[in-house]
DNA sequence: ACAAAAGTGTTGACTGTACACCCATGT
DNA sequence: ACATGGGTGTACAGTCAACACTTTTGT
């Protein structure tokens, strides 16, 4: 009965890379180019190295398939997955995380074969079964924790480029809440929000309308107070 | 520079089961009975069998430390640990689960050979160092886990009997907590958020004062509304 | 002038906290 | 009678959603 393990188990991880992308809330994908599943979709992500911590190996694949490095683009570890069969090649262990990114300059620089894109996430929910191995599963509860951590973390301003308009913010919660929020209000809760945003001098002008105050993300993590979704569902 | 993973890698499994005993808040530990780190304290686990999920494993210490199924006694993932370095008997990757216990019947009976005690929590956090590996700091992780889920979810119960009284219940988000909660307003709070609690027909007297009314768990496992920790600490 | 988006003021409903007070029991 | 913990009433302060209204731009 006392079964040591005599099955090579792998240890793999795999990334939620979300963004906000022509107002649309996406998720970077990528073609499999090799079985099982190849042509599927699925998350990135790859096999732990000798002696690699698992965060490094986050990391790494996030530049692989980004280009951006984890200090820029902060790692949140969000769950493990690991049943017997989810992976037909043996027993892999697959640890996940979730990145946010600004909407990027550079589409993807892939380093992989496979092409890397950014598709939206709503059909994807909607529909499950599009994914390889169990990713649908960890897509949605990735992105039900990213849901949960707008309202209570300063999460959402890594949406955003390095300044940004209350506005500009305001479309962040909408797409990913899939809800609309009053534009008066929410402007009030984030400015007031101790830490969350830094006014700079700058303002930008639209085609039409008074131009937005400019912001930076301000020094806080949690987010005080907590901006609940409780408003009108769209 | 492709480095297949050519070092043997296992996964284990570590539980960190709390619970409220004797006013105190609590966590099982095992004195180690062999190396690495024999004679120390640490958190119950064993490695992953061929072949099994790792919520099976889970459930499986869970039984061998405390006799209870997991069924009883829900598993919540909350992390998993693999610095590279983290067991000097080579690579192992541990995957944690908290479990909320109520106060058990028997004390412990551990399958184990190393006795299993409930200990108290508060000076293991003041002064870290005291637990093998690197228990120090998931105990820590998942100690702010079971803080935060008090707050938005109906975990608190678990920490009770079948029935109970409010002010056992109380009890329990004192010692949690770690700070004094007005016994009037929390009455309020937790006898009016939706599913928290049912009442049954029974009381319970103590030496003196008034008899308590008897509740049961309640269906709802979010806990609307969510009772926030402002009050004054202690 | 008008449209459009940013941002402010105000109101009424609700929520949380503090605390006075009453209830039911053992000694 | 009195101590003790359970439980209710109430008033004040703060918060939030709703929405009227003002500001600042482009056309």
């Amino acid at each position: 009965m006392s079964d040591r393990s005599h099955e090579t188990l792998r240890l793999a991880v795999d990334l939620v890379i979300l963004t906000v992308r022509k107002r649309t809330f996406r998720v970077l994908l990528i073609a499999r180019g090799n079985e099982p599943f190849q042509g599927r979709l699925a998350l990135p992500g790859g096999f732990l190295r000798t002696g690699e911590s698992i965060e490094a190996a986050a990391a790494r694949e996030l530049e692989e398939e980004t280009g951006l490095k984890g200090d820029e683009l902060p790692l949140q570890q969000i769950g493990t997955y690991g049943d017997p069969d989810r992976d037909p090649r043996g027993r892999v262990v697959s640890v996940t995380y979730l990145a946010i990114a600004p909407n990027l300059p550079t589409p993807v620089a892939g380093s992989d074969a496979a092409d890397a894109r950014w598709r939206p996430v709503a059909p994807l929910l909607e529909k499950p079964g599009q994914l390889a191995f169990d990713h649908d599963r960890i897509l949605a509860d990735a992105v039900e924790e990213a849901r949960r951590r707008l309202e209570y973390t300063t999460l959402a301003t890594r949406f955003c480029a390095d300044t940004f308009t209350i506005g500009e913010l305001r479309d962040v919660y909408e797409l990913v809440w899939g809800m609309r929020l009053d534009p008066r209000n929410f402007n009030r809760k984030v400015t007031k929000a101790d830490g969350f945003l830094v006014q700079t001098d700058a303002k930008r002008a639209h085609e039409t309308g008074r131009p937005a105050a400019l912001y930076r993300r301000g020094p806080a993590e949690k987010l005080h107070p907590a901006m609940l979704r409780n408003g009108s569902e769209e």
